[in-house]
DNA sequence: TTCATTTCTTGTCCTAGTTCAATGTATGCG
DNA sequence: CGCATACATTGAACTAGGACAAGAAATGAA
């Protein structure tokens, strides 16, 4: 149950037996139903969550009404809207919706105050995970500008053979930036060749 | 000297005297004139810098030869490429470029290392701070996603005033993710209200 | 198994933004 | 100062991708 969150947590840092087992002590494991918006745009984001099993979007409402993907989780991935909502007690401009029946670990800004305040080391672990995700999304903006949406298609398969299966076409889109017609375009196109 | 990096560091996190002196004797200063490149694609980038005076860019050079800037950074801003090359050992995409005359105060790896062995609560101070980074990059991918490109000049001047006043409007469009050409057209519009 | 809803495809027309090229304007430098 | 280089503007022709509409296919609930 614990082994693949303790192994994600591990990958930069190295714990001892102990350290872990104050780890697991405060995760609280939650299951959801597919399509239940754990956060919605205007909310404090009060959890972090990683993900067990099962598949989360991350989206924006733009000002047409529209929705632009920002991350899509899966299994062994951490989704929350941490970036404003914890330290600076905004709300969210972002929603966080199941897409798949669900299983979580869930850490509420509280439980990871008291993470960190018995197992130091973890502050370290998370700085390191948040750079990551740093790394990942500076990179979705470097393709999101430069390529062209076939590329970014293409790519995005490369990169997420899993997800281009399991989650609609309009996402997908949603996510690389383009309107689900034209991607539809772009996949007859390249079913041709 | 000292004050504003002080300033920066402790904004959400409260450090004592003795560690503010720690932090202080372990950043290295350095001037470096304008037009030069601190990193090139391929190297390690070796170093987090705190901007004192001056401005800089941060870059990638994409498949046709173009530059995407992917930040600027001013006063009292950090600048690095912590991204990948730091704990993946991966070398670095970007290109760093100083556009002026410019005061740095420097961290290598290992001096960081140093500081969060002498006063760990600055690894905190840096996690914060790179959640912040990923805020700002995750509204620049939305707005990139989703806004015209008039939309977006106008918001670039409303946040960075300073900024579009002493940058070159080509890399301002750069930034955006626009054409130099096509900037200009939107001035001239604008200007013309 | 049927009906409803959501998702996907395809076509037509349209526009925001690009590319290229030419000209004008600053700016830095010996 | 004068020249060279970098930077900004403008226009004309082009294109990637969007918007809309209508139909086809898949999914799902009862």
């Amino acid at each position: 149950m614990y082994s693949q969150i303790n192994k994600n947590i591990s990958r930069y840092v190295t714990f001892d037996t102990n350290e872990l087992e104050i780890f697991n002590s405060l995760l609280e494991y939650t299951t959801i139903p597919k399509k239940t918006i754990l956060l919605h745009e205007g909310e404090m984001c009060t959890f972090e969550a990683f993900v067990i099993k099962g598949c989360v979007r991350k989206y924006y409402i733009d000002a047409n009404g529209f929705e632009v993907i920002l991350q899509f989780a899966i299994e062994n991935a951490w989704i929350s809207d941490i970036s404003f909502s914890i330290y600076e007690e905004k709300p969210s401009r972002v929603y966080i919706e199941t897409l798949e029946d669900c299983e979580f670990f869930m850490f509420s800004p509280e439980t990871k105050e008291e993470l960190f305040a018995k197992a130091p080391k973890f502050e370290r672990a998370f700085r390191i995970l948040m750079q990551r995700s740093l790394a990942v999304t500076q990179d979705r903006l470097f393709n999101t500008i430069s390529k062209s949406a076939t590329e970014k298609y293409l790519e995005f398969r490369e990169l997420y053979p899993t997800l281009s299966q399991r989650v609609a076409q309009h996402y997908i889109a949603s996510y690389l930036g383009i309107s689900a017609e034209f991607l539809s375009k772009i996949r007859t196109k390249i079913a041709k060749l």
